[in-house]
DNA sequence: CTCTTTAATTCGAGCCTCAAAAAAAATAGT
DNA sequence: ACTATTTTTTTTGAGGCTCGAATTAAAGAG
């Protein structure tokens, strides 16, 4: 149910829109502003004023290549020096971070191996705060700019973006990631599932392609999914993730990671295709430490048409296409993004999954469903973390009037 | 994006947290109104104040039995008399219609049965709306009283309302329901599905058990869903309905009567149990006239342990469990609400779809998901569009100011 | 150096909500 | 019967917000 609405909330609600628009677009004038929002020109004076106070906007040089006549307009920008935001992306053995400007860019980034599924939760915890900290040292930023830190995790996550619920890449369940980081960065720390930040990503690098509903699914050790309906981000009702890997494709099928059996992911993963090519049956232990160089050389194979190689890249797809068959019944047929290093696969997957789709009941033809395909990932978790971010620090001005959030010791 | 702008939607905006309360709660006290609103006793006065002037709101003779000090307070409701909605319920050789006053209480009902699948698309609606206006007339209620009729059909209508885009009754497709009964009506006219309607229903009339997250599976000629997330009904994309019963549940499975193979509904629909118990085989086609006394002939033979007869339900059950086992992975697990014929096996049921959603990777115990059985759709589908159609009268009173919504002939 | 054009700002009107004060409508006590 | 008390509702004035109209600012055109 809509919220109770005071005079002061609307001030708020206008705010928030001229940010969003802003951040969505980069820079713009107050008039395109106002024809943007529909806003009234000296409403768009009164906020725009106020956040130019504040030292949140910019007033940027014009470019001056319009020589048209009439005042020229003034366009604002986010102020790069306002603050900053920290991203952290914890993987299987891998840390990322970075540091972005208040406008977006990246200022600073850096990364370490490290065994994240012997090592316990506590000195995982300190390596991250640690590595974080260490960059910004590197980095020359001083912490008061920090307004916000976002924490990108492969695993389920809880929906308040506190913990790390459960991951496969570390052995103890419930990471209490915002509640140890915040003291340390005292600023606010969210942590994401993996594969939201890619498709939030996708939404902010490739709007024309996808945003209100698509979903980006993740090929790699697991499958993954990001997905957004209706212009927002699907959630559970307790945990981050649309777990597509874990809907059932075969009942009673091929052992899954997560112990039970028959799940997308006992097919269409790294170790399900891996353990198919290598005839190690569909019920032996997943490999969770399955090299690149080993899904090449079956990539390889299957280009050279060994039948095996081929056959488990074509059940990999079958079942990828048999759950977007499914959730295409839920939610009628969307745009696909598929990322990472399963998509070097492209050639050998698309036609299997286009396939399982099949004919979809209401006669919708499934060419008409696009899929693109993007190796790397890690670009993408790291962007989407950091417009995630971003996000935060611009509701926290809006609706903290811009005093500064610190997290009290 | 949000959209309050003006001042006057801040007002839109409240007023319709106190209608949508007092639509809930049916009376209360203006006192009361501003506690469960936020909203200060000013306001509340003025908002009402204007909402019983314009004959939307009536005082209520207080029940007088609070013996307590003080100014009694004054209980308002809905003015019955204000307006009325009607329902149109479209099914397999079946139309029910019914008239609810604007504080919701059915005045009139009745219904006819007429064969819906030879009919043309001209006769049927023809039909209905004859049928309709006969009830208006028998019930002696003037068409000047009525503001919202909303019809619910069996099948998939798109997402705007407007019409049933597919549907197993009818032979042609994209029946134009707005479009050709609004002209004889001359009120806003709305098209839902039959298991959104049982959906709405449940969720006003068990707000305990049934609000933000859950979902009410139609066990009956085919297998439908109404599913709530978050407080928000799922609908696709364009179409209105989450087609649970064509999920995929064995790939290049049994026929289903989409045409494709292996969806849920070839499992676990009435014409797929009949056909699993009478050995016709998997791929024959559907039967879409299976009569009562035949289901409760093979409920009966299941009770009594013939075989072939429990297998059924028990095959049915896993496909239902499989299909939610998927959406689990999806949203997390929530309650289920199983309405219709097929609930009369629910004991035959409800184990094997317990044991198909088996545990759930995130370890919660399927036991903890509550699953309740309604033989009787109707009610509730009547419910449903009664609902319905109020809330839309609420919202034109609302954002047109009160003046009544008229079609132009 | 003035005219025209476009952008941005200023100002008063009109809403809306809110807190505080006042009024209304009952019971309790003497 | 009459006053005090209690609770609900209304009235009143202050303060915030957006908007349209008028005004000011900052250019190019002639």
């Amino acid at each position: 149910m809509a919220n109770i609405v005071r005079s002061d909330d609307v001030r708020t609600q206008n705010r928030a829109k001229i940010m969003a628009i802003l951040r969505m677009k980069g820079s713009m004038s107050r008039t395109k502003l106002a024809q943007y929002t529909g806003l009234s020109a000296a409403t768009i004076t009164a906020i725009t004023a106020d956040l130019l106070e504040r030292n949140v906007l910019l007033r940027k040089e014009a470019p001056k290549t319009t020589n048209s006549r009439g005042r020229p307009r003034v366009t604002l920008t986010f102020n790069p020096e306002f603050a900053c935001v920290g991203v952290i992306v914890l993987q299987l053995n891998h840390i990322m971070m970075s540091i972005a400007d208040y406008q977006g860019s990246t200022i600073f980034t850096d990364e370490i191996t490290l065994e994240t599924t012997t090592i316990s939760s506590e000195t995982l915890l300190e390596k991250l705060a640690g590595f974080f900290l260490a960059g910004m040292r590197t980095a020359g930023i001083s912490t008061d700019q920090l307004r916000h830190v976002a924490v990108g995790v492969q695993g389920a996550t809880d929906i308040h973006a506190t913990k790390l619920r459960w991951s496969p890449i570390i052995q103890h369940q419930e990471l209490q990631i915002k509640q140890s980081l915040e003291p340390v960065f005292r600023v606010p720390v969210s942590v994401h599932n993996d594969c939201n930040m890619i498709a939030q990503a996708l939404r902010w690098n490739e709007p024309e392609l996808f945003h209100s509903d698509f979903a980006a699914i993740l090929l790699s050790q697991g499958i993954g999914m990001g997905l957004y309906h209706n212009g927002e981000l699907v959630q559970g009702k307790r945990s981050s993730a649309t777990e597509f890997g874990h809907m059932t494709y075969i009942p009673n099928g091929a052992l899954c990671r997560c112990g039970r059996h028959g799940c997308i992911e006992a097919y269409a993963s790294e170790y399900a295709i891996y353990r198919n090519a290598k005839m190690l049956g569909d019920n032996s232990e997943p490999c969770s430490d399955i090299s690149q160089n080993d899904m090449d050389e079956i990539i390889a194979q299957a280009h050279n048409n060994v039948a095996l190689a081929k056959s488990s890249y074509d059940r990999a797809g079958s079942a990828i296409g048999a759950g977007l068959a499914s959730l295409f019944a839920l939610l009628d047929p969307f745009p696909i993004a598929f990322v990472g290093t399963g998509s070097k696969a492209k050639d050998l997957l698309e036609n299997s999954i286009r396939a399982a789709i099949g004919e979809m009941p209401m006669s919708l033809q499934p060419d008409e469903i696009s899929m693109l395909f993007y190796e790397d990932k890690n670009p993408l978790i790291s962007d989407g973390c950091a417009v995630t971010a971003l996000i935060e620090v611009d509701k926290n001005i809006n609706s903290n009037n811009g005093k500064v959030l610190k997290i009290a010791v």
